[in-house]
DNA sequence: ATATATCAGGAAAGCGTTTTCCTTGGAATA
DNA sequence: TATTCCAAGGAAAACGCTTTCCTGATATAT
């Protein structure tokens, strides 16, 4: 026989509801009974039902998370984030890992709605038709973290990709480079594939500079994409002494293609990547990129919602600080 | 007002059992009735309720999931190979990320239990008394996954730790090394810091070769305490050809110690690290190591554990296979 | 002294399902 | 034709809590 409410009740010789004010403080229960309910509570080891609490008060504590890809520690650090931030309200993450496929999104969605999560965390995301619709009928608060999407109205937690992307071809042009290129990520893809290149380029040709078809590739945002583009940058636009690449992934790639084109980075070729990823600091040459406080990001997304779901208000948009990290892959040049 | 199963009982003019029964194909329902029911579904777009099923068949469709650390790349494999598994039998998993805390692994344990999640993952957990007694306690199945727990009765999904080490030295002293060094795993930990030393220290043992206090090191799975370790050992054991790391990235950062050291790898120097984590392949000199399937060790973990759910039997210990990779970090004795 | 407010605690309704236990009408059997 | 079965579907209990509403007792105000 399962141990519920009313096993503590009749331990304590009191009404269930007496039992329920005791464990929730909700009314005042007289200290004689409220220690015999809590003794019976302590002899039985006794855990209320998250499930029949839910039923009654319409609150899961669950709040559903979905994101493209947990193997990119991208993703994983807004994870540990989020997570640690949820621990403070006693909210539990349902964690959906779409592998970036519209049908699973959908399906997650379905699931989490079923699950009557609390709220909801998107990072990444087909905006199909279905999906927006599904979005809107789901009543509950919703935050977007790392993307920016203007068809839909939720808050949103993000960086400002152009500025930064900026600020690595100001800093480039600083250091005296004048033949810039880049590896930018797909278009019309959520993970700032267009913004990244927006800034980047509108430097370099404000400054009167070379650019055009043949000074950028573009790359799914693996090793071996940034690999192939930059064989075809070092073919096609031979005068080029600096590469900035949409992630740190492809920057890598780039690093080991120039390598092997007998291009010494960063005496050479100066590279710049972006996201500051673990292996960035630890692979030689240590890799200049731009940081971005991805556990940062997760813990506001996850702030921004527990205020919504306390009834509270939000900024419509938080745009995080980001900085460029110098290291050894760029260099003055000569 | 909410849609219920009470709505679509109306509308269908039916009763809610019936709903119930045309939901769950659990009894025959006319086929007229069944499409009227059917139809108000698909107009309402109504979902049944999670929380109010989990109440009324005891079941929630959860497992939960505790890791001590989920920014390590060795787990999002393996959550990634449970998750994909669970997606299959329609169950959702509830991330805990312990960070390696006891009171949290405790917190957390209190928290799955009264969600009433349907069974358990642990990977990494301390054993203490406390915890030991509220895992008896908690009367769903359990697996265990990524190291081996004699106290605990739960069945285990691992690889054979000590056989790869033994592998490894074979290997090593196969190429025609015979001053080996090792970076072992902190003392008593369940990362299988024991292990891998144990099988590693007993084959250059019974080869007679030279094994003392100040051939190996101990370090707590970082860059840095390979970095350590490996300068320690430069200085102690300077004969070393050969060097053994637990992990890939203490390997990395022995790597870099060696190399600052003026100590070229592998021509002077062999590094073999352990798990062959992304890096692994991308780090110049690429790194040798032993390659263990994580994301079917997070599969075969989740099925073990949907069986037991089923009511099913399994085995009390699946030990899966692991292979040494050769790459450019080891080479040859000349 | 009487009327009113306050307080602790119990009874019961409600949350949204599933499932057991009935009822009913028609088909199959005697 | 009378009896037995069976299938379809409804009523109601159950799952384990929270919360509203009520009661009776004690304290306060008149």
């Amino acid at each position: 026989m399962r141990i519920t409410i009313n096993t503590i009740a009749e331990m304590a010789g009191v009404s269930k509801s007496t039992v329920s004010r005791v464990m929730n403080n909700s009314k005042p229960v007289s200290a004689e009974v409220k220690k015999r309910v809590l003794d019976a509570i302590a002899t039985t080891n006794f855990k209320p039902s998250a499930v029949a609490r839910s039923l009654a008060n319409q609150k899961t504590k669950l709040v559903g998370v979905i994101i493209p890809d947990f193997s990119n520690p991208v993703f994983s650090d807004m994870i540990n984030g989020i997570e640690k931030q949820a621990q403070i309200d006693g909210y539990n993450i349902l964690l959906c890992n779409s592998r970036s496929k519209e049908e699973s999104e959908i399906t997650f969605l379905d699931i989490l709605i079923e699950k009557e999560v609390d709220g909801l965390i998107l990072s990444g995301f087909h905006t199909s038709n279905t999906l927006c619709k599904k979005l809107a009928e789901f009543s509950k608060p919703i935050v977007i973290v790392g993307y920016e999407d203007p068809s839909l109205p939720f808050p949103t937690v993000i960086i400002d990709n152009v500025q930064a992307t900026k600020d690595v071809a100001n800093y480039l042009i600083g250091l005296g480079h004048q033949h810039l290129a880049m590896i930018r990520g797909p278009l019309f893809d959520h993970y700032a594939g267009d913004l990244r290149y927006e800034g980047f380029q509108s430097v370099v040709k404000d400054h009167g500079l070379h650019w055009g078809s043949h000074t950028y590739e573009v790359g799914q945002y693996k090793t071996k994409d940034g690999y192939k583009a930059a064989m075809k940058l070092i073919q096609n636009y031979p005068e080029m002494t600096a590469l900035f690449c949409a992630n740190d992934e492809m920057a890598i790639g780039a690093i080991k293609a120039l390598k092997e084109a007998g291009k010494k980075v960063p005496h050479e070729v100066s590279v710049v990547g972006f996201d500051d990823i673990n292996i960035a600091h630890i692979y030689e040459p240590s890799l200049t990129t731009v940081q971005q406080p991805f556990v940062q990001k997760g813990e506001i997304a996850m702030t921004q919602l527990m205020r919504l779901m306390n009834g509270e208000e939000t900024e419509k948009k938080v745009i995080l600080p980001h900085r460029i990290v110098e290291r050894d892959s760029t260099k003055r040049k000569s």
